[in-house]
DNA sequence: CCTTAATTGAAAATGAATATCAATTTCTTT
DNA sequence: AAAGAAATTGATATTCATTTTCAATTAAGG
């Protein structure tokens, strides 16, 4: 699957989304949608409204926030606070969740997957009777430039 | 190790953090610190200023920030946000780290532990030429009464 | 004691996120 | 294509957690 198809896959779900509950389709959802799609990275709110200006000519943040409100409901974003105070949105990978390193002296985040982990996370959620949807793992340390 | 005697241990860690570092010890800092100690659950600056100033006289929340602050820096709090806006700090326990099962619906937290996770994460981490400190594993999902 | 430096509380300031509201835009129905 | 209903928008005001400021107080060492 290219980057593009994705892309138009994750812009279509949105838009099933927005009919399914009689909401419009605006520029500002697209390009805000859009922007976000096709980021790698953890992107927090003055980066989006940032690049969305480029794009569109007026763009308020309280709109990026509403769009972002409404990636989420979706399931399309998930929102994440790494402790600096801002929420930061994550674009999920199509090949799946992945987790978490962060260096505590650059900042740096790493994302890595390791589904022996992620086994014995249910294992050990079952055991207490618990059913898991999601999870969260980050490790914070030092990365091999700041170690 | 009886509860009173982890307690005091926990004091005197903190005393020695503040001698090492030319801080001075008040009324309302040991109040807020063992009130901390003392608690179980991930206590949030509500409650820690409610109980505090049911023991001494007048406590401002700006004193209570700054305590917890000075609590996080000499390794004896962990300040954790679960989402809802407002940092929690948690008590590591004596008997060492653990994780969180969150219900989504009902909000409780169960804390739980499993070595083997803790191993791979070592593990995976020094495949990336990081070097954990600490982490963080929160899994998300219904609870047996809410599943 | 007495001096010095740290600490405190009250109030103001910051900053992220949300709510308000009149004006605008989309979508459906003629 | 036009109109009407409903949703959306940006600017602004607001909320709420946290931090900063600063004058007054307090702890600790000499």
């Amino acid at each position: 699957m290219s980057n593009n198809a994705d892309l138009e896959n994750r812009m279509a779900s949105l838009k099933a989304y927005m009919d399914a509950n009689h909401l419009k389709s605006t520029a500002q959802r697209d390009t805000i949608a859009e922007i976000f799609f096709k980021s790698n990275t953890h992107i927090n709110l003055e980066e989006l409204l940032t690049k969305a200006r480029k794009k569109t000519a007026k763009i308020g943040h309280a709109t990026v926030y509403r769009t972002m409100k409404l990636l989420i409901e979706s399931g399309l974003a998930v929102p994440r606070q790494f402790g600096d105070g801002q929420t930061r949105y994550e674009n999920l990978p199509r090949d799946g969740h992945h987790d978490h390193i962060i260096c505590i002296k650059c900042s740096k985040i790493t994302e890595f997957r390791n589904d022996e982990i992620e086994a014995l996370q249910l294992e050990s959620a079952k055991k207490l009777g618990f059913k898991v949807i999601n999870h969260k793992l980050e490790l914070y340390g030092y990365c091999n430039s700041c170690g």
